[in-house]
RNA sequence: GUGAAUGUAGCUCAAUUGGUUAGAGCGCUGGACUGUGGAUCCAGAUGUUGGGGGUUCGAGUCCCCUCAUUCACCCCA
């Protein structure tokens, strides 16, 4: 039989076995949150377009092509959330959660929407853990934030983490950069591919990305961004290079690293493993985000972790759990007994025991067989006779073996107990 | 958006240059085993060969369209 319908592309299910290891990877994500003082929000997953395509950038892909965005019955233009930084500044600010002169930190888990094509560690409906820090400028909070991350990786066995480093600077930096980058690059026109031509005029930081390799030639020479940093962004940064020096956590200074949102400042950072070539986080200062969704001007930092790129490294690496949760007692049941059975399996339950219990109290050889399968540790047989003195047959499914005790050994009891 | 590969039973995969009724293992159902599961043996059901159209006496196989999956590019988590 072929279901009638079929998921949509991009998208898929996430089964229980799977699902398992998600949420113990989150909840180990939220207990390191937790010592970092980072409290859970949850937003819309709709928001409204307009608030995506001014903070992301009209000239980013993910605005550009990516989103998905469509008018709902009032005619509001409205888009499912591409990521998860603009809804928490947005939700910040809407319920008068600042408080001057207090860094707020959130985290987030949630599934994100882009309208990509899908391939390895790309869908459609994706998945991130992530987190804001807003109303703070020190680069000790860019140090903690990257800690963080960091932790996060290492608790869960990826030993060979590589955090790539980079400083973009602030808009004044970049309008300097752009220019110096347009007068680099104008020599060598002819040699760059068609993409970086148009990346030329509006906005020549891509084309340090381009994978092309004559791009990638001419992008050996370029210079540095660091070279044109304000003051303020140069020192910004050296403090947060000096830090994570002394605290020998390692990086690598990558000056091409461009993340392709345009609200991103100053440091900004991605975690990848060597060989995978793709990030399995990123993230960076945003200091004039809030102003631009209409609040003060406050500074901010987040990263956001893609969860379906790192719950295939883990499995690669075979650091995913793989065992089954299974009943502790399955309940088998004379036909006369059904009633009896109910409350047995409901007294287990309340004692914390997963119960699974036969449906159809057909003969006994059938009802072994379904305990069988559904590989419960332990079968509780009840008969007539037997349970007229409040006693069963307790067989162990793996042994075989099997005795008649009493239920207090169990304890549980039936006598008195009614429906 | 561009390019490539793949699509057969619930799952993993077969099927000669186009050739009769599309097979195997696992799983499933039943029996050997009349109230004790698993192991073994036997038997049985698997299916619009992703969908649609075309070529041909004949298509799982060749052609076109379409959908999906996988991979790469673009870009990103």
């Amino acid at each position: 039989m072929k279901p009638k319908y079929t998921s949509l592309r991009g998208v898929r299910d996430i089964l229980p076995d799977e699902l398992k290891n998600w949420r113990r990877i989150e909840d180990r994500a939220r207990e390191i949150f937790r010592r970092y003082n980072y409290r859970e929000i949850e937003t819309p997953i709709i928001e409204p377009a307009e608030m995506f395509i001014r903070t992301v950038g009209e000239e980013t892909d993910i605005v550009r092509k990516e989103m998905y965005i469509f008018k709902d019955r009032g005619e509001r233009l409205v888009a499912l959330r591409p990521e998860g930084t603009a809804p928490v500044v947005r939700a910040f600010l809407e319920n008068n959660l600042y408080v001057p002169g207090r860094v707020a930190k959130f985290y987030y888990i949630g599934d994100m929407f882009r309208y990509d094509r899908p391939q390895a560690g790309r869908q459609r409906e994706f998945h991130q853990i992530g987190v804001e820090a807003l109303g703070e400028s020190s680069y000790v909070l860019d140090v903690e934030v990257i800690m963080l991350l960091l932790e996060f990786f290492e608790e869960l066995g990826l030993v060979d983490a590589v955090l790539l480093l980079n400083s973009v600077g602030c808009p004044r930096c970049r309008l300097e950069y752009s220019k110096s980058l347009r007068e680099f690059f104008s020599p060598y026109v002819d040699e760059l591919c068609e993409d970086c031509n148009a990346r030329l005029e509006n906005n020549p930081l891509r084309i340090l990305d381009c994978k092309v390799e004559r791009c990638k030639k001419v992008i050996a020479k370029v210079p540095s961004i660091l070279d044109y940093l304000c003051d303020d962004c140069r020192i910004h940064f050296e403090n947060v290079r000096s830090v994570l020096d002394s605290l020998g956590i390692r990086y690598v200074l990558d000056t091409r690293l461009v993340r392709g949102l345009d609200y991103y400042t100053k440091t900004t950072f991605e975690v990848t493993v060597p060989g995978l070539g793709l990030s399995i986080g990123g993230g960076g200062r945003y200091d004039g985000l809030i102003k631009d969704l209409g609040g003060p001007d406050l500074p901010g930092i987040g990263f956001a972790i893609g969860m379906e790129r790192l719950v295939n490294l883990l499995r690669d690496r075979g650091l995913l759990v793989e065992e089954e949760e299974v009943p502790d007692y399955f309940i088998i049941y004379d036909a006369t007994l059904v009633t009896k059975a109910i409350i047995l399996s409901k007294l287990l339950r309340n004692r914390g025991f997963i119960v699974e219990m036969s449906y159809m109290a057909k003969n006994l050889k059938s009802q072994l067989k379904e305990a069988d399968r559904s590989k419960a540790k332990k079968s509780v047989i009840m008969r007539e006779e037997l349970l007229a003195n409040n006693r069963v047959i307790l067989k162990d499914m793996i042994t075989g073996e099997q005795e008649e005790i009493e239920l207090d050994k169990l304890e549980v009891s039936l006598i008195g107990e009614r429906v």
